[in-house]
DNA sequence: AGCATGCCTGACCGATCGGTCAGCACCTGA
DNA sequence: TCAGGTGCTGACCGATCGGTCAGGCATGCT
């Protein structure tokens, strides 16, 4: 085990997950195997489960980024009410889900399943946190569905226009989002 | 096997039908086996299949009301441009989506994939239809990024609030829609 | 009675899934 | 020279999937 020791050449590692990345994306999670995986990488599946103890863990170093953004996020939200926690949280999730689209397309197919898994259960209470500042934290249910509808749309939409540069697709989410949401009194 | 009463007419094909439903809606499609669907009802998964011919036919005649109805709002929706569209497709799609939450409920993990089956083709196209009216047929990308987040968000926002009254759920979207869509000049 | 028909079943099939494992080829440092 | 670690692999495992099939058990018609 020495410690600090420069890498000589392994890049299957990246590979891997690059190659998981762009099939996920297709094929949704459950959708790709990890035979589908390797054949994308022109490796065996064992080589695949050499470098990740698991499907979840491939999933889950492929998730990080996008995951650490969200956190930051939510600590960003905590104190804020009314219309500046809606404006913050309109903001910071349309460049979130912009950044990371392709992260959140692979992961539409199968979200409820995955919010389950101990390894994502968190992302379970930031999202109802979001949710709450999306509604500018009124108890008004109608507030409350104009954020579920805000925020997954944002989602979904992200998702499905993976093409349009991010120019595009930001400005006019957020011009939605700001039009959408039920003004707090 | 069923209750002490003799069964005169065997509504098996019913009560398979039925079952289907409530499980595919907490499971998913492709998260529902039919082993699931068979013990729910308390009979093989032979049977299941003595009465479906396989397991999307289950599905179609589970999603056919549904359809319908959606069909119904697509031919309402041919010869309609702007406002009048937004309004039109507003207005139906929200009355369909609060009305059949449990049918998209369940396919909402799949879609993609359910889209891409020939019994289910002819949907992809009705839904770029509803977008275009969302949008008031305007070509404007913003615009129709307004529509895609109006409508995933509506349709996911259905799915979810699965157990809010009727008449408390469809004002609330409709107040969304109305405000979210952009205003066709 | 005999026979057909409708409903239902257990046993089974091939495919595919995620995951394990023993071992091979290669490189390196002692 | 050789022991040992690294990267990788084919063969294999148990589980589960959708789907098939021959046959059993009622019932009703002739």
């Amino acid at each position: 085990m020495l410690e600090g020791m420069a890498r000589a050449v392994p890049e299957t590692h990246g590979e891997i997950l690059a190659a998981a990345a762009r099939r996920f994306a297709v094929t949704g999670y459950k959708g790709t195997s990890l035979q589908d995986i390797a054949r994308a990488v022109g490796c065996s599946k064992a080589t695949v489960l050499y470098h990740f103890a698991n499907k979840e863990a491939l999933l889950c170093e492929l998730m990080a980024p996008a995951i650490a953004v969200l956190e930051a996020l939510d600590a960003r939200l905590a104190g804020t009410t009314g219309a500046a926690a809606q404006e913050i949280a309109g903001e910071g999730f349309v460049d979130l889900a912009v950044r990371f689209r392709r992260e959140i397309a692979l992961l539409r197919d199968e979200f409820p399943d995955l919010l389950q898994q101990p390894a994502f259960a968190h992302i379970q209470q930031i999202s109802e946190r979001l949710i709450a500042a999306f509604a500018g934290h009124s108890g008004r249910p109608s507030a409350q569905i104009a954020a579920f509808v805000v925020l997954a749309g944002i989602a979904e939409t992200c998702a499905e226009f993976i093409d349009v540069p991010d120019d595009e697709l930001r400005p006019a989410l957020l011009a939605v989002v700001r039009r959408a949401l039920e003004p707090v009194t």
